[in-house]
Parts: C-alpha cells; structure tokens; sequence
DNA sequence: AAATCCGCGTTTTTT
DNA sequence: ACGCGGATTT
C-alpha cells in the first residue's frame, strides 16, 4: 500500500505479460498517446520530460517490455541507470512483473561503474579487482592520515571540509576552475593534500565513490576496444532521473550510447535538487544539441494528486524563474484543501503532527499511507519522540545508517581487510578490536616502519623485523591479529555468510560485544550483528556466484539498509530528497520556516536565486508526493544549535494561493479540530469514549456503547439512533463526533 | 593502554 | 543538546 508509483494503473497493461518474445496484449493499454509514444520509441535519442505523477516509471518499464516483446531485444542488451538504490530496485521489481530481468542491467551509476570495474579495473594500473570502496567516512579517515602526514593543521584543514571540496572538484571537472575553497582552506595545499590522497588511494587498492565513476571514464577514455564492449553489448540505453545527472555522469552516458545510439533519458527540470553534489542541469536542457534531433515526449497529465494539491505545487513552482513552463493537468476533482497548521515550537508541531495522524487513522486512513517529510535529519527527533508518545507505529527512510553501526563498521573492515590486504584504512580501523592491547603507539611505529618500505600495514606485520620494534603487549597483541587475519584469509573465497560466519567465531564475537560498553547498547548491537549476518544469507541466497567480494561491494553502495518496506503498518519518516520518487495519499511536510525551507546554506550560496530555487524544487517535490491531502507545519520557535530561536513562516507559504488553503486556527489549548475527524480532548490524543456522540455516513448519528481492541483491531460498538446497534472497525468507519 | 574530561562543531540533502 | 576527537589523567 505503501508509497509505490502508478497505482492508478497498475491493473492494466501488464494482465498479459510474458516473458517469451512475441506481442503481448495489453502492453499499450491504459497508456495516454504520450506516454504510448515514449514506450514505443526504440531507436535514437529520446528525451521523455515528465511531469510529477505523470505514469514516467510505468512509461520506463513498459518501454523496456515493448523492447523485449517487440524488438527483440534481449535481456543482456537492456541498460537502465538510475540514481538511488531505491529508484533502481524499484525499477527491477517492476520489470520483473512481467520479464525475467536476470541480465538485465538495472543499477545506479555507482554499482554499474562497480561492477566493470571488478572486471576491467586492472587494465588502469595501479589496482586490483579486489579493491576496496571507501565511502564518506572511510574516506575521511585515510584523508586524516594523510593531513597529517603531510603535515597540515587538521583543525584548519578538516577531513570531512576537505573531502568535500575533492569530490567537488571530481564531481564537476570544470576545464580550469577550482571549487572554491572555504574555511581558510589554501588552494595549493589542498592540491596538493588532493595528490596525497590519490596516491594513498591507489597504495590501499581502494577507490572513493567518486572515482568509481571517474575510473570508468578514464578506461573507456583510453581504451577504446573496452568502451566499444560494452557500448555495443548495451544496445539500448536508458538514464532515470536525468535532471540530476552530474558532468561524469554525463560523459558515462555518452560513452555507453555511443554505439547504438539509442539513449532514452527522462526526467524533469523542476524536480532538480541535487546541485550541490554536482548535478548540472544542462545535461537534460542541452540534451537535444549533445544528441541531435531526439523525439522529444511530454507528460503532462498527473495521475497522483487531487487537483488542489496540483494547483497549489505549480503556483509555488512557477516563482522559479529559471524554468519552462510546463502545462500540468489532471483529470481528477479538487478534492481537500491544503492545510497549514502554524505551532508553538518544534514538539507542538511533532505532537501536532501525531494527533492529526491518529485523527487520520481512526478515520480509516491506514498509517502506512501517511508520510511525513523534513529538510533536515535533525527534525526526525522530535517527530519520533512524539509519535512513539502517541502510540503511531513510524518507520525512518533512510536516516541513521544501519552500516554506520561502529560493530557493523569493525566487522566490514575485517572483511575488507581479508579480502583487500592492502587496506590500511581497514588495519586501522579493527587492529585493536576487540581489545588487544595494541595502542595508538604502536600503530604509529608500525606505520612509520610500513611507510618507509612502502608496504601496505598487513605487510608489515608479517615481518618479524617490524615486530621486534614494538615493546610489550603490543607485540602479542599484534601477532595474535597477524594469525587471525592469516586464518580469515581463506574467507576471501567464501560465500559471504559463510565468511562473516568465520569471521564472528575468531573474534569471539559475543565477548567482544560485551565487553565494547558495558552501558546499554548491548543488545543493540548483538542485534544488529544478527540483521548482518541474515544479510549475507539474504545475498548469498540470492547471488549464488556473488562471494565475499560481492557482498561487500553491494553493501559499500547501499547505505540505508532497506528503505521503505511496504504494508509495515508505520506513517513513514524521511527526508524531501528522500521522498523524490514516492507518493503517499496523505503527506505531511515539516518546517515550512525561513532558514530552515529555504534552508540558509542554500540561500547564501550560488549564483543569484539558484540556492532558492533549488530549495522551491525542493518544497515542489515534496507537495506533489501527495495523492489526496497535503498539510503543511510550521513551528513559531525551534531549538537550534541547543538554542531556542523564534522562526518565520516560510515565503514558500505565501506564494500558494490563499484559496487553497485552510487554516486550521491555532489555539493554544491545543483544541482544533485535526483535520475534521475528531477533536482532541484536551492534554490527550484523539479517541472515542464510551458514551461519545458520533456520526457515521451511513448510518446517521448514535452514540458509542462499548470500546474493544486496539490498534487496527479497535473496535466500537455504536447504537445509532435509526439503526441501532452496529459494531464498527474505528480503521474502516470514518466516525465523527457530533456535538 | 584504558578511562575520563573537555571543547568544539554540528544540522542540508546521497552514492 | 549531543557526540566525537583530542587531551589529560589513572
């Protein structure tokens, strides 16, 4: 039920899909003339400029379908690029309705670029198909050892500030021009920290998230039997949510059409809210000079949102003045009108949102098709707090990453390092885990003997000449982790559940997490080394060939553990960039305040108004999520920096249509009425009492006689006044209480 | 080498 | 307000 696209449809077109090649009936059916068009266009550039709610993954999918049944395409032939994980899993899930999507190619950029690498990476030089992916905080790390190295001030020169200005620098490759550097960052030095960096890289046989895709396009740029493979292996060709693709990306895309020609991209220009990591919108409005004369398709018509809800997204879009104008319509009726609830601080709007969500609920309105959105992670707290409070079940999109974990971290590392010896990042991170007495000391004195001999940490491990300078425990210590990791290294072999199997056992696994803190994380923890290891199974059942090696590289690319998962029964929580691609029939969205929505970073950076325009897209993709009803917060104080500051209501607010919007008065006794279904008693969540008055629509009024059950079992018995007494589902019969 | 203390940055968004 | 990293104790 949850947040899938395209329910609207969903029921036709696919009734007769087969997989083997011949027509299928019905693949066109239900399809507009437009989006029949973009399906059947095979051949040459095709640049599909689609609509929020306009069918575009219907259209992505059947088109793919139309290539198998149709044009005999064959599985192997079929690219398809996206930019999330999510987008892509959702993607396969469903083509795999009607196709075997086995061999197809349906990723990211990132896990595409992975896995030709995995094959082709050695022609580059320098590394080997085992190496390993850093990401952001991997990254970090060895940039910190290599600040130091090179003898910079880490509080001048941060890790994190200075990965950032590299991968920005990797990401936009402008001929000439530097990102700028903030912070009182240097140029030069950070150049220089930047060639340190690359050739600490290549010495730990490990490449950033940047370099996945930068890697591809140096070997397809200098190797053109390699680029012309796969150039002609994927005769068709298609790119996701091209608005947000960056220059690299680009060029990746150019390489792979090359030889076929046959490129399809679809996205949408005022859906753009990935500038800051170096998506360029130029890629889709230069998309008809980079390759002439594409058929140009046009969806238009919106399939998702009620009218209202359409109105007031395009009014707030059309104060973007860097855009085309798009005429956006549907067929359906008006249906609500927004609501705009203004609160007191940042837990008035969490417990404000809670109730109108229970009121919703106790309405028939199931909670896991109710959503809640924010612009920044922080805000996630309060909401938490407060629906836990509330009794509303919620689950996090994304949000804390499971892979974050430090036990999941210390064990992938371990992994890592059996597969990847040269991972020094990886030695560093578990050389003394669990506890075995090896010190920052001793580490410095390895590594200073490792750097001289230009040996990888492992390396010098295994010589006894290293050993003998390290004093005391440390030295056993650091024996007992050189046998360990010699016995762990058959694991590189093994299936993957089979080697962190392994790998838990020479650990001690159970000690270990016992004596990391005595506090209370422990079952925690104990818990999540369990998901891991049902992970792995999960993999190695489903990528029988994929070992260690793929399981690693596949959870180096997916960071949230699993997204949304439908019919969980929770209201979902997640960030705006996060809900791109998904709807819900009821959205709610956070923080509509100056500062926050526009965010300031946003405003104070850019050219001109394209920080705020970003942030008006941004709002934009938010809103048209929603299918039926779309309320709005915002929160008069919020706590900042621990500090409390008095806010503004967003510009955004003004710029919908008044007439479009109810408010709902605010009063500071927390009396009004959420949304219409109930009113809150006060100082308590919505709910019925025995004796209540109430109205149902069918059955007129009557007055509540017995309360049972809970949750979606609750249940009321209601003696109503023509139709005596009836037992009701509170999830299905939408009572109200009558006054 | 481990435990405790203190100060600083953090809060944009993701692969 | 919180968590991390670095510095300072034990």
């Amino acid at each position: 039920m949850v947040g899938r696209k395209d329910e609207q449809s969903l029921a036709r077109g696919t009734s007769g899909g087969a997989a083997a090649p011949g027509p299928v009936p019905g693949l066109l059916d239900g399809l507009n003339p437009p989006q029949r068009e973009a399906v059947t266009c095979a051949e040459g550039p095709l640049l599909i400029l689609a609509g929020p709610g306009s069918g575009k993954t219907r259209v992505v999918t059947q088109r793919i379908a139309w290539l198998i049944t149709e044009r005999g395409a064959r599985p192997e032939e079929i690219l398809a690029l996206t930019f999330t994980n999510k987008a892509a899993r959702e993607m396969r899930e469903r083509v795999e309705r009607t196709l075997d999507a086995a061999r197809m190619w349906i990723s990211t950029f990132h896990a595409m670029c992975a896995r030709i690498l995995r094959r082709e990476i050695e022609l580059l030089g320098g590394w080997t198909r085992d190496f390993s992916i850093y990401d952001t905080s991997d990254r970090n790390a060895l940039l910190k050892s290599v600040v130091k190295a090179s003898g910079y001030d880490l509080t001048r020169y941060r890790p994190g500030l200075v990965g950032g200005w590299i991968s920005a620098w990797k990401n936009t490759r402008e001929p000439g021009s530097l990102p700028p550097a903030e912070g009182g960052m240097d140029d030069e030095v950070l150049g220089r920290v930047m060639r340190a960096y690359s050739q600490a890289l290549r010495s730990n046989n490990a490449l950033d998230f940047d370099d996945l895709l930068l890697k591809v396009l140096e070997l397809f740029d200098g190797h053109a039997g390699v680029r012309d493979a796969y150039a002609s292996r994927f005769r068709y060709v298609s790119v996701d949510e091209y608005q947000d693709t960056n220059r690299v990306q680009y060029l990746l895309t150019r390489h792979l059409s090359s030889y076929h020609g046959n490129l399809a991209v679809c996205g949408d220009p005022d859906q753009s809210i990935y500038a800051w990591r170096g998506a360029d919108l130029r890629n889709i409005l230069d998309f008809e000079r980079d390759f002439p004369s594409p058929r140009v398709v046009k969806l238009e018509q919106n399939y998702r949102s009620k009218g209202n809800i359409l109105k007031a997204a395009h009014a707030l879009i059309r104060a973007n003045s860097a855009r085309k104008e798009k005429a956006l319509w549907t067929e359906s009726e008006d249906g609500d009108l927004l609501t705009v609830l203004e609160c007191a601080d940042e837990n008035d709007e969490a417990r404000e949102i809670a109730l109108q969500v229970r009121a919703l609920a106790l309405g028939g309105v199931p909670y896991d098709s109710i959503a809640v959105f924010y612009r920044v992670n922080f805000m996630q707290r309060a909401l938490e707090t407060q629906l836990r409070l509330a009794r509303v079940p919620y689950q996090i999109v994304g949000g804390v990453e499971f892979y974050a974990r430090r036990e999941i971290r210390d064990l992938v590392s371990y992994l890592k390092l059996a597969v990847n010896p040269n991972d020094d990042v990886a030695f560093r991170r578990v050389v003394n885990v669990p506890r075995r007495g090896v010190g920052e000391q001793s580490v410095e004195r390895l590594m200073s003997w490792a750097l001289d001999r230009r040996v990888p940490l492992l390396e010098a491990l295994r010589s006894p000449e290293a050993l003998e300078s390290i004093r005391g425990r440390a030295r056993a210590g650091l024996a007992a982790f050189g046998e360990l990791l010699g016995r762990l290294a058959e694991a590189r072999e093994l299936p993957a559940s089979s080697a962190l199997e392994l790998l838990l056992e020479e650990i001690d696994c159970d000690s270990w997490l016992a004596q990391m803190d005595d506090d209370d994380a422990g079952a925690e923890r104990e818990a999540n080394v369990d998901e891991l290891v049902t992970h792995a199974r999960e993999y190695d059942r489903l990528y029988p060939d994929g070992g260690l090696r793929g399981f690693l590289q596949d959870i180096a690319l997916v960071s949230d553990v699993d997204g949304l998962r439908e019919g969980s029964g929770g209201v979902a929580l997640m960030t705006l960039h996060s809900a791109k691609g998904l709807e819900f029939p009821v959205a709610i969205i956070a923080g509509l305040e100056e500062e926050l929505l526009p965010h300031f970073r946003a405003l104070a950076e850019g050219e001109g108004d394209a920080g705020l325009e970003q942030e008006r897209r941004l709002l934009y993709v938010g809103m048209t999520r929603a299918r039926e009803r779309l309320l709005l917060t915002w929160a008069a104080n919020r706590l900042h920096f621990g500090q409390e500051s008095s806010r503004l209501p967003s510009r955004f607010l003004d710029e919908i249509p008044p007439e479009l919007i109810e408010g709902l008065e605010h009063d500071r006794d927390g009396e009004r009425d959420p949304l219409g279904v109930f009113e809150a008693p006060e100082g308590e969540y919505a709910s019925l009492k025995v004796g209540d008055a109430v109205e149902h629509d069918h059955f007129g009024r009557g007055r509540v006689e017995l309360l049972q059950g809970s949750g979606v079992n609750a249940r009321a018995t209601v003696c109503f006044v023509d139709h005596g007494n009836k037992q009701l589902l509170l999830q299905y019969a939408r009572l109200r209480l009558s006054r």
